[in-house]
RNA sequence: CGGGGUGUAGCGUAGCCCGGUAUCGCGUCUGGUUUGGGACCAGAAGGUCGUCAGUUCGAAUCUGGCCACCCCGACCA
């Protein structure tokens, strides 16, 4: 299946779009850079938001919002973040706009409106929450703070595509500060965990958990850990990442507290976040020929119901046969569509819900009536079967699991075998330019060879596994001794 | 910001070199036949040809400015 999807870089970008906007989830905006996210395609968002929230909350956090604005002056105050992120910021300075003398009933902005200080469209928001603890922080009672926000920002990204990379998209980003490194440092591994998580048993997509290299971390943060999943043209995806602050921001913003034993210290940060660049994971991860293929646990519908009939009185019959079957689905708490519509033939729509990645369909026409079936097909594998009527909402749910667990064996399959170990450079380069993947490989742990490296092959380090095996090597590039592999790919 | 390209109906396009109010497909609408894998036939509607200016009797077509978008670089924790 995977072969038959178009393998050279540009066309594997363009089938990608194509299906974004086929399976009706996004379109371009006319507005530079930015997405309109379609009703199906928010719909998946909303799935993957209820489901992260939920998450979060039982690991204690709690939701809140802060602006949207920052200003220039709060936004430079951690100097490596500011610095890292000043290029791809939007910023306002003006606050008003008058009728233009120069050309009728059009607008131009009001100089006289100009803003005092610049204020930064938020491309992340650790400098307006971290000004916001320190009037909330004083003693280590006030300790931890748990806050998760779900927002937009907006960076101003040269070059845009779906889901993967757009000027304004939507995320949550939490924040977190607390009284010891040590607890800072597990609430960063803590959330790591949630996210891949997440990534498995929601999006059945398997992740390797890592630590990113100096030269890839977040700007202001002391450790980026994330997790990278592996899309079916061989490239990787960041998935998420969670990152140990340290004291920079706290230092930043003079955010400190009274501990216990009455010292004055800096209180520890953390921060973290996942967006809606994830759909465009689910689409590469799973996706076919025909279309999007959803992991139930994150489809908007589970099961469609397509009615086979040649008149209304047929269709009448069909409904109310199936009425009670689509009252027991939703009981199971399954989501349910009955697509009864007789302006599109039975065909068009079987086509329309498979681009859509709808796990389960079931088609219903007056053959099933006289037999007391249902015929049911399964977006995974394409399988149909001809089901009794008497428990089928059983047969369905426990067919939802397959699919779910289906879709995780084969992506789990398609990563081990695009996985390669290489010791030379010229191995390195040659699985890259051909089945492409992770790559195992040694490094010497130098800024400048990653940097090398990343300019000769565009490969760059995803990350240095948490779980890897000890094992002493020479670097690929430099040949200087390395105590361990990292994860090398192409990436998004 | 450098290099290349494109702007024509809701979408995708032909026409441009060689000037005469615009082609085709998809979609939409109407009528009929269809309906267990993206239906067919007949008819219809839909256009400031990105924008502003110039040349010309006449500009989608030629010239210049501007705008927008796409691709390749640079950039993308």
């Amino acid at each position: 299946m995977a072969k038959q999807l178009p393998t050279r870089a540009e066309d594997y970008a363009q089938w990608y779009v194509d299906l974004v906007k086929k399976a009706d989830l996004a379109e371009n905006s006319d507005v530079r850079g930015c997405m309109v996210i379609k009703p199906y395609g928010y719909a998946i968002w909303e799935k993957m938001q209820q489901a992260l929230d939920k998450m979060f909350k039982d690991t204690g956090h709690v939701n809140a919002y802060f602006p949207l604005f920052v200003p220039k002056s709060m936004f430079e105050a951690e100097e490596k973040n500011a610095e890292g992120f000043a290029k791809e910021c939007a910023v306002v300075t003006h606050y008003r706009l008058k009728n233009d003398p120069s050309r009728p009933g059009k607008l131009m902005v009001d100089p006289d409106a100009k803003l005092e200080e610049e204020l930064v469209v938020r491309p992340t928001s650790e400098a307006i929450i971290w000004s916001t603890y320190k009037k909330w922080i004083q003693s280590y009672r006030d300790l931890p703070i748990l806050i998760n926000q779900w927002a937009n920002v907006v960076r101003w990204e040269m070059r845009t595509r779906l889901f993967l990379r757009t000027a304004e998209f939507l995320w949550q980003e939490g924040h977190t500060a607390h009284a010891t490194r040590q607890e800072a440092e597990t609430e960063t591994l803590r959330i790591l965990d949630v996210y891949a998580d997440f990534a498995e048993n929601f999006m059945a997509l398997p992740v390797i958990k890592g630590k990113k290299s100096d030269g890839e971390k977040f700007p202001g943060a002391v450790d980026t850990y994330c997790i990278e999943g592996l899309m079916q043209d061989g490239k990787a995806l960041q998935c998420g990442t969670t990152h140990f602050l340290g004291q920079n921001f706290a230092e930043a913003f003079d955010v400190k507290f009274t501990a216990k034993d009455g010292k004055l210290d800096y209180v520890w940060g953390t921060s973290w976040g996942v967006s809606t660049r994830l759909i465009g994971g689910l689409i590469m991860a799973h996706a076919d020929d025909d279309g999007l293929i959803l992991p139930p646990k994150l489809a908007p519908i589970h099961v469609v119901i397509v009615p086979i009939f040649r008149s209304e009185e047929e269709l009448t019959r069909i409904s109310s046969a199936i009425e009670p079957v689509i009252v027991l689905l939703r009981a199971a708490g399954l989501s349910v569509k009955y697509d009864n519509r007789d302006t599109q033939k039975p065909g068009f729509k079987f086509a329309q819900y498979e681009m859509q990645g709808v796990p389960v369909r079931i088609a219903v026409g007056p053959r099933d009536l006289d037999n007391g079936t249902l015929e049911v097909a399964r977006r995974d594998t394409k399988e149909k079967k001809v089901i009794p009527v008497d428990g089928a909402v059983q047969a369905i749910e426990q067919m939802l699991d397959e699919i779910q667990k289906n879709l995780y064996a084969r992506a789990l399959k398609f990563r081990e075998d695009n996985t390669t170990k290489v010791d030379t450079y010229e191995e390195f380069k040659r699985v890259l330019d051909g089945e492409a993947g992770f790559v195992l490989a040694h490094w010497d742990g130098t800024a400048a060879t990653e940097a090398k490296i990343k300019e000769e092959t565009k490969a760059t380090i995803r990350c240095i596994p948490l779980v890897s095996v000890a094992e002493d090597g020479s670097c690929i590039y430099s040949g200087k001794p390395s105590a361990g592999r990292v994860l090398f790919a192409r990436a998004y």
